[in-house]
DNA sequence: ATGTCGTTTGAATCCCGCA
DNA sequence: CTGCGGGATTCAAACGACA
């Protein structure tokens, strides 16, 4: 027997649109949401030999899922969403028309990125947005909103953005407890997923893309 | 003889608004711009003994200087603004009406601030964003946009939101030549005209509290 | 120099009383 | 009931005193 809620099968990557998918999640049913959106920039992979083809909706900002994300998390709950600091005015405003943004953390990566190399600064950070609904309590001792945590390596990347597996363990250890349901809007990598399955949580969580499902099944697998 | 722009005197702390102060300076006569606004916060000196009373004109987003800010600028100048997650939005916004942003440059500080101790994360960054008049050209080695330096200790403090006089060395290092003109709109502890000075570069300072100016003019007293 | 322990502090936020 | 204002509070990192 398979558990579920609403009408999906529980810690299974779902091959669906995000709107689509949070229709059929009842109200107050998940405990935490950490969502990778397209970040609404057009991203194209910047190496050399691009891996990655664009990718699909990112060309616009996507925030119509917000008032969905917000109505299946329960009173309590909170939202961890991932952006960067030429879109965060966007996300901002929009994620503080449903949730209490507590925090603004700096995810700070080693290394540096490109971009204009004489005339800015090299890349060594991105945001995440740490929003809850109602009273949330974050577990064990005090840090900072500043996490320094290396990059996956670049040959590992199964997905252009990819974010490391120790964020999310982060993310999940400090804003849930074991058994808790961990909403993924956007899987891409699945590593949120990977990090649910670790920390004994249950996941559900969404992506168009049956290559990155493909990719982020076998992750899982691997890590099983 | 005292060297002066428009009608200002160099190398001077004016007790004047910045709106004033800009009126008096002449079209692209600045190199540099290093703005530490009150944030729009009412914030009040969180410390128990109360050292400051409350910054003034910090109960709304003031940015009407950004206009002027912006014609006395040269081409290829740089302006360096300090801000805070919760209130980057509005400064963004604002800032990118007359400027490129280039990055947001995170002051990572030691320690942890206050706030919510059991649900929110320990505040321990302030945001620098870093924007540009026309083309400029950063000097020396490519670095990254995560700065970490260490406050001031609180005993030092002659003004309740001091910043160490580090962070500015690296502006001016990063965005100016000897002998070229820093412009400090508002000047609160004078670190920033500490800089310029050690560092062989001009300013022209503001503010509007006279006992800050009298702070800072011990400060840059010392420094000779 | 290295280590332990006690003290101090932070561009807070919560929460209560009062208007 | 909402809005404002001031006092109380809390934790980990940094610092200083001392062994």
């Amino acid at each position: 027997m398979t558990a579920t809620i609403g009408e999906l099968t529980l810690d299974t990557i779902h091959q669906m649109d995000v709107n689509d998918g949070l229709k059929d999640l009842p109200e107050s049913s998940i405990d935490l949401i950490i969502a990778d959106p397209p970040y609404g920039i057009n991203y194209r992979s910047g190496s050399r030999k691009r891996k990655f083809t664009t990718i699909r909706n990112d060309d616009t900002i996507m925030a119509d899922w917000l008032t969905d994300a917000h109505r299946v998390l329960k009173d309590g709950g909170a939202l961890y969403c991932y952006t960067r600091w030429d879109v965060y005015a966007e996300w901002y405003n929009r994620i503080s028309q449903h949730f209490t943004i507590k925090n603004c953390i700096i995810w700070h990566k080693n290394g540096g990125g490109m971009g204009d190399l004489r005339g800015a600064y090299s890349p060594a950070h991105e945001f995440l947005i740490y929003a809850v609904k109602g009273r949330h309590i974050l577990k064990g001792k005090r840090i900072s909103d500043v996490w320094q945590v290396p990059r996956d390596p670049g040959a590992t990347y199964v997905h252009p953005t990819q974010k490391p597996v120790k964020l999310a363990e982060m993310i999940i250890e400090k804003s849930s407890e074991p058994v808790d349901i961990v909403l993924v809007p956007f899987c891409g990598s699945g590593g949120d997923c990977v990090a649910a399955k670790k920390l004994g949580r249950r996941f559900i969580a969404f992506d168009v893309e049956q290559q990155y499902i493909d990719a982020a099944n076998g992750r899982l697998a691997e890590a099983a």
